[in-house]
DNA sequence: TTTCGCCCTGAGGAAAACCCTAGAGAAAAA
DNA sequence: TTTTTCTCTAGGGTTTTCCTCAGGGCGAAA
């Protein structure tokens, strides 16, 4: 019987050595590569193919949403299972989409961590009790948008960086001074980025860029 | 020669758990109880009486800091040993004055881990690089300060409700209304926020605070 | 090709935020 | 007690941000 690979991608050393340890435990386990960022772990997924990555969500670099998108998209075989700390529906859905094969809350005992990895390994889904419950309720309501707000609607290039450099406290004078723009241009693009995310100012922006993992206190100097 | 005794609390399942699996691979080492929140660590530490406990900080009905606080009070010999993802200025602090004998980061290796708790058994203490820096630093300024900001310059209750409203995105508008307060009260009371933290605008001083673990994204709702 | 839609770029005018100054009252120091 | 310091309050005047609208470019669909 085949031993199942996996890849443990988790910025804290160790807790990571320790589920390491935990998972070689048992005998149908190798774990055959650690990642402590998002990138890493993209990059060993693609040189060391492995049969489940076991993925946190906030890491440094990037994050664990944008690194399973690039795993899936470059091997949509590799099974994706999620382990994280926290159950944010901003987390879970872009995951789910992304095709996580399972997303478990840090609370679960370590026998179900082994049971879970089994299970999707078999190409099934895990999903922990509360996730499953705010799947429910999303799935009861396919259409209404309650907050005004449409996962469609993502930020251009342009914006993304406008963001990101409002983010880090620079006025829109300094931003249309180092993308050689003028001021308006800044002001209109930040408009677009308030409608897109239903809010009314830089600060609000911000904030729910920050919630949703666009990006972190950490990448922001 | 009597092993360790460890007491692990960590909200955690499975991190918990791996770090025992962890731990007791070591023969020199214990694990004579879990908690899975402040309140048990502290029962817990009362009935076990440990050598040393192994505490992380955000956890339920009572966090690190306090049952640091609670178990000290109890009993003065036991021996506390913070492992946490945060070093947060607002954790350190509190934790080193309450006693606690060392505070890792959980970025370190599961070596360092074991060497630490050997160290703070027997009666040395062990700090994070990084929280070593902050406390270096706290140490060579009691009154000074380089860039313009002062540790001393804590923001006033008024400054602290209000910056807490900005960081939400309300208006200055609408903070007045809500404390029953001019506009330009609640304009002024930011400008002193500004100074005291030595920047320019609202989303500077929110990104800014919450580098310094004032508040979370979480709990802004 | 033409049309449609989106992205990037901007302007005018309104609104909000920001800077400087200042007084009343409370608390702490002299 | 008197003096000093600090917090909270707020106005005048300036700067920045925000809202609404619009044109040009470019790729995709008709």
């Amino acid at each position: 019987m085949p031993k199942i690979n996996i890849l443990l991608a988790e910025n804290h050393v160790v807790v990571r050595e320790s589920i390491r340890q935990l998972l070689e435990h048992e005998a149908n386990f190798a774990v055959i590569g650690e990642a402590s960022d998002g990138e890493e772990a993209v990059r060993m997924a693609r040189q060391l193919k492995p049969d489940v990555v076991i993925m946190d969500i906030s890491m440094p670099h990037l994050n664990g949403i944008e690194a399973t998108k690039q795993i899936k998209a470059l091997h949509p075989s590799t099974v994706i299972l999620i382990l994280t700390a926290y159950d944010y529906e901003q987390y879970i859905f872009p995951l789910l989409e992304a095709g996580a094969a399972g997303y478990l809350l840090k609370d679960i005992g370590s026998r179900e961590l082994i049971e879970a990895i089994h299970t999707v390994h078999r190409g099934e889904a895990v999903l922990h009790p509360a996730v499953a419950r705010k799947v429910m309720e999303r799935l009861r309501q396919p259409k209404a948008e309650p907050t005004g707000e449409r996962a469609s609607d993502l930020l251009t290039k342009r914006e993304t960086v406008i963001l990101k450099m409002a983010a880090k406290g620079m006025s829109n004078i300094d931003i249309g001074r180092e993308l050689h723009l003028s001021v308006r241009t800044i002001e209109s693009h930040l408009g677009s980025i308030f409608n897109k995310l239903g809010v009314g100012s830089r600060t609000e922006a911000v904030i729910k860029a920050m919630k949703k993992g666009w990006f972190t206190l950490e990448e922001l100097g």
